[in-house]
DNA sequence: CCGATGTTTCGGCCCGGGCCAAAGCGTTGC
DNA sequence: GCAACGCTTTGGCCCGGGCCGAAACATCGG
């Protein structure tokens, strides 16, 4: 009857509006203070950093102090991926925070998950390499073919620079708005910084969402096309 | 910033202890009557009834009553998942309800998660049957292949009763001691049902461990071989 | 019908914990 | 230095919500 992990201490984190705002503000994958933090939240500076204090106790939140800041982020990519999956599972319960609001399709077609592509976008690239045999997945890992590890170097990304991290080069992660697979790890990170630097696409301001440019979107689509 | 699903709801009812004992009583599978949960759960049966019908107002458990009985499951299978992904962080955290038990190894070899296998033994029928080629993995998809189909009506499974159910036959679940997949869906049901069913294993009474008999050990070990 | 059993509702207690204002530390810049 | 800024700590208020006992419903067996 005692046995297993406790549940509660995370969740009751994650029951918090105040502290639910903060984590998932964070899953924007910036670092950032705890003012803008309180702000997110919409809680005083007082209150915020007593949340963050506990975010940091049970292994959600990690802080950095940077001079008089304190630049907060998520603990890693595991917290994000729990994440998701609640927002999954509330979202299919009908649990939304408010009505559709203007951003809530964008957020839809392309956002950032912690550090990755994430929504439309980011299956479509996760669909594409699969399809094109540059990854493979077998029973427990997923990893680049050698046609891949091409790709990737095409694509302008330093594969043996990522391989140094001790984090793995390719994850799942289950996305909550298109219900699918998409590319995590440190390549999905890598791809979307990609994005970012050539110009393809950029982040709207304060929001999670993703926007393409004009030529970026096709570029985007010829680099990752879509199974014929 | 207001985008999205509401986790709170959601994350508010596991963070109560009363509850999460009540939900990871009923990861059990089997349906359990309010007055079961209340003594699992260590409250009163008032208690108990209240923590219930907030259960079903949020969309996790489900009721149905039988004379003056009223029993509880979880409301599908997707809740078991975001249980076991919440169990999974937990571990990885630190996060215990107490130093493992006795029962805790047993829990590692085999224990049910919702309605399937979970555990050492859960993990070994999904690795056997993708080595195996029994099992396909797609990049979205899961699926048994035709010999695996052979494999199953071998096995004794009744694949087209399966197939009627609006439910996936093949999923994948994260296990959270192990830390890799195993099989869920339909299959994974129909396969612990069989194992119980042939006498090769079963339940400890009021847990989620599953032992298994000196001859099912065997049985099972054959039936699923690991790669040589 | 009537009592036994299982479950829910009601009323009231009480504690945990969120919230803020104000005061206390560090850091930066003049 | 001293003032401005960012964050944390402290103290006190207060509300939500968990908890139980008692009473009200239901259902079953006789």
């Amino acid at each position: 009857m005692k046995e297993g992990p406790d549940i509660t201490r995370i969740a009751a984190m994650l029951g918090e509006p105040a502290r639910a705002n903060m984590l998932i503000a964070l899953m924007g994958g910036k670092a950032l203070t705890a003012g803008e933090l309180a702000f997110q939240a919409g809680v005083s500076p007082a209150t915020a950093s007593g949340h963050l204090r506990q975010l940091q106790d049970t292994g959600l939140a990690a802080m950095r102090r940077q001079g008089r800041h304190h630049y907060f982020t998520l603990a890693g990519p595991e917290v994000g991926h729990a994440l998701e999956a609640l927002l999954g599972l509330a979202a299919e319960r009908g649990h939304l925070r408010v009505r559709t609001g203007p951003r809530d399709p964008a957020m839809r077609a392309a956002r950032v998950c912690y550090d990755h592509l994430a929504g439309a976008a980011g299956v479509r690239i996760f669909q594409s390499l699969t399809h094109q045999g540059l990854l493979t997945l077998d029973a427990e890992t997923i990893a680049l073919t050698d046609p891949g590890r091409h790709w990737a170097h095409a694509f302008g990304l330093d594969l043996a620079a990522l391989e140094q991290a001790r984090r793995p080069l390719c994850r799942t992660c289950l996305d909550w708005s298109e219900r699918r697979t998409h590319l995590a790890g440190s390549l999905g990170a890598a791809i979307l910084s990609r994005l970012f630097a050539s110009g393809w696409a950029s982040r709207l301001p304060d929001s999670r969402a993703v926007v393409f440019s004009d030529g970026g979107r096709s570029g985007f689509e010829t680099a990752f096309p879509l199974a014929a």
